[in-house]
DNA sequence: TATAGTACCGGAGTGCCACTCCGTTACGAC
DNA sequence: GTCGTAACGGAGTGGCACTCCGGTACTATA
């Protein structure tokens, strides 16, 4: 499936570039960083960035994708925790948490659970498999309403890491989680 | 404030250029629509756009603000409507199907709401002050929780707009917009 | 360890975008 | 009618994601 073992000096770019993109997506945001400047920055020219990834989604997948795929593993862990803690909420969190690191990185993931194609798809897939996973759980013990899905619920944490990214203050993201998990009716 | 009257045949080319953006903006989306191809359907060249409107979102607020004052307006109206109605949902509702209309403009909304400043900026205030009117009257009728505030409300309400703006399925809101109020745990 | 074959590289180029600048046109005050 | 100037048209700019191809350098083979 992987094909013929790489050259080196296609090896140590791809690093490189890996590196560079990282880095410069922590500093200004996924949307903000041009792929030029990513280019650069790995000490290498465009057309070997384009080479090695088609386009700026399927970077943005494979320095996103790793800690995506430790959601989906934070869920099997949560799962084996003691009952008292709410790891819904817990997990939903995370996921929130993730998606704000990288700025600009909501609308990606929207499109890619949507069509459930492209680098990020299959990821997301899982992920959203997990929080299929966790509402079971959780509607096992009354924690959630039994008519909610995953999709939705990852709708939902989506959202809302998007409005947060928009709107300035950080925190304001748990507040929202809040005021989502438990309505805005009064109780 | 106005300054001096406007020449005719600038009135005329504004006018125009409204109306071709109005048409374009419902038929691909703000975001997808090229200035260059307003200006041309306007049947005017590019520059005259760019001094009618210096960048492209004083053009959108034009667009989009009237529809904005109709919802401070509806404000207003639903506030003397009849008690057993629910309208702050109602006016929720108005605001998301608002947003969804015109493809691409939440992430504008989010801005301007947050800054409060830009052609977009004021209306948004008024917005935000409507529904902190809204508000208190839920309140008094326990039709929401007493924490929750103007702001909060209208940044889920955008968040869930996004979304559905996403995903496909225009019918995805209102089933949101019923999980925020009502809350994902049980009742 | 020289050489050939080719995987890979660098960077100029493309098309589209929002947005600018300036020489020219035509409106309307007199 | 004529003149000052508001307003116009459209070529131009810089930045973006993305492409193409002539050249470079890695590695399999001897």
């Amino acid at each position: 499936m992987t094909g013929h073992p790489r050259r080196s000096d296609a090896r140590r770019n791809r690093a490189r570039l890996i590196e560079a993109a990282t880095a410069l997506f922590d500093e200004v945001g996924v949307d903000t960083a041009a792929m030029n400047d990513i280019a650069r920055r790995a000490g290498v020219g465009p057309g070997t960035l384009w080479r090695h990834f088609p386009d700026k989604e399927a970077l943005t997948a494979e320095i996103v994708g790793q800690s995506l795929d430790g959601l989906a593993a934070l869920a099997i862990e949560l799962l084996d925790e003691p009952e008292s803690r709410d790891i819904l909420r817990e997990w939903v969190s995370a996921l929130v948490r993730h998606i704000i690191r990288y700025r600009g990185i909501a609308t990606s993931y929207a499109r890619a659970t949507r069509t459930g194609d492209g680098p990020l798809g299959a990821r997301c897939l899982a992920v959203e498999q997990a929080a299929t996973e966790l509402l079971r759980h959780a509607r096992a013990r009354s924690q959630a309403r039994t008519d909610l899905t995953g999709s939705e619920l990852i709708e939902l944490a989506t959202a809302v890491a998007w409005v947060n990214e928009m709107t300035a203050p950080p925190d304001t993201a748990e507040r929202l989680l809040d005021l989502v998990f438990e309505g805005l009716r009064p109780r």
